[in-house]
DNA sequence: CGTCTTTGACCCGCGC
DNA sequence: GCGCGGGTCAAAGACG
């Protein structure tokens, strides 16, 4: 594969189609956008690309808002129909439990997590067998690009191996979180009847922090200890994550490598800071759900995944993407400076919206599909 | 020198 | 049981 593009202008997002539960969605959509008066679609949009954070706090700030009264009520209502629809996976009690197994440790910068005012519904006893069975996710992207690289999902893999498939001319790569504690994969391989699209498959959780949505929330101080952390190693930057078959190009989204903060955010091993010798790294993951859903990058870079249920807004520290980063999904940067993405679903309520062709000078379209019959957890929860 | 990709070999599941 | 195909391992080489 190619380089990937370094910047990417801005994001028609009205042309997305959400594909799963599109009415409602959209409903719900134009109702958090009525709840908080947010940027004009394309100034969000760029706010997304160059990971601004002063539009997207007002939006949360809204959203934090919009919780308390009639419309937040409304709305939750709403989402609370839509994850009954669309979503049989984890929830955010299994993904609680999952999370206060992997990172109850003592000294645990989480400890703060006392603030929440989040309560699972449920005995929080955690079963590694149940909760991250359940966890267990696949998705399908279909990513159709201008042919210079596949763009930045957020996260660092790294290749393990490559497979020439039957019936296909492309080989089939293959991708592992290089984190020590994530055990998310992606398979990369190039359509054979599109040779610019590439199909992506997703398998698994992340089940860690992403450095850049440490970076994202720079703008306040960050704890000392994530200060030490992040100077401790020396910046590096990382090839492109998804090049499906020539590895040495350097061009993708440049992304910095430190001393992961997810280590102390996700003790998963607790005590394992130094488990990840090749940096727990990642681009900003923020970026992925607003590919799939216009007007909600507010709540990915506020890292404020909880807001509808009532949970206080994280701090920088702590607000890395804890459910997002969790989510296998979405393409980051497309390697074209512009962008007309299409999300859809297998789940799709009505017929699947092909995808819409960009009036840009370049297109990279992309299309996902739950190879499991639901959708992330991390996904509604980023959108709502 | 550390990290990452490449690539052949190996393992395993599935269908016949 | 056997062959096939897909997925993973791991040694070797490349790169910065």
């Amino acid at each position: 594969m190619e380089e990937m593009g370094q910047e990417s202008s801005r994001y028609p997002w009205q042309d997305y189609d959400l594909g799963f539960g599109e009415e409602l969605m959209r409903e719900l959509l134009d109702e958090t956008a009525a709840a908080a008066p947010s940027p004009t679609p394309t100034a969000a949009g760029a706010g997304c690309a160059d990971n601004s954070s002063s539009s997207n706090k007002g939006i949360g700030d809204d959203e934090e808002e919009g919780g308390e009264g009639p419309a937040g009520r409304r709305r939750e209502s709403m989402v609370n129909r839509l994850m009954s629809t669309v979503y049989s996976g984890p929830t955010l009690s299994d993904i609680e439990s999952a999370l206060s197994f992997t990172g109850a440790g003592a000294g645990d910068p989480l400890d703060g997590r006392g603030k929440y005012h989040y309560t699972p519904s449920s005995p929080v006893v955690f079963s590694p067998e149940k909760v991250l069975g359940k966890m267990e996710n696949k998705y399908t992207m279909k990513i159709k690009s201008c042919g210079n690289g596949l763009a930045d999902d957020g996260y660092k893999w790294r290749k393990y191996g490559q497979k020439a498939i039957k019936n296909s001319p492309n080989p089939r790569s293959y991708y592992r979180c290089t984190n020590p504690r994530c055990n998310a994969k992606k398979q990369v391989e190039r359509a054979v009847d599109e040779p610019d699209t590439l199909v992506v498959t997703y398998e698994g959780l992340h089940l860690h922090y992403t450095y850049s949505h440490f970076l994202q929330h720079q703008t306040t101080p960050p704890p000392a200890a994530a200060v030490a952390a992040s100077s401790s190693k020396k910046p590096k930057l990382h090839p492109a994550a998804g090049a499906i078959t020539d590895s040495h190009h350097p061009g993708s989204a440049p992304v910095t490598t430190t001393s992961p903060p997810s280590a102390a955010v996700v003790p998963a091993g607790a005590g394992d800071s130094s488990g990840d010798s090749r940096g727990n790294v990642s681009a900003d993951a923020g970026f992925l759900l607003e590919h799939a859903v216009p007007n909600c990058s507010s709540y990915l870079f506020d890292g404020d995944l909880f807001s509808d249920a009532g949970e206080e807004r994280r701090m920088p520290s702590d607000a890395g993407g804890l459910l997002e980063d969790m989510v296998p999904l979405m393409v980051r940067r497309p390697s074209c400076n512009s962008a007309t993405t299409t999300a859809s679903s297998s789940t799709a309520v009505g017929s699947p919206a092909a995808p819409v062709s960009s009036p840009s000078p370049s297109t990279s379209s992309v299309s996902w599909t739950p190879a499991s019959p639901y959708i992330d957890m991390a996904i509604l929860s980023n959108i709502f």
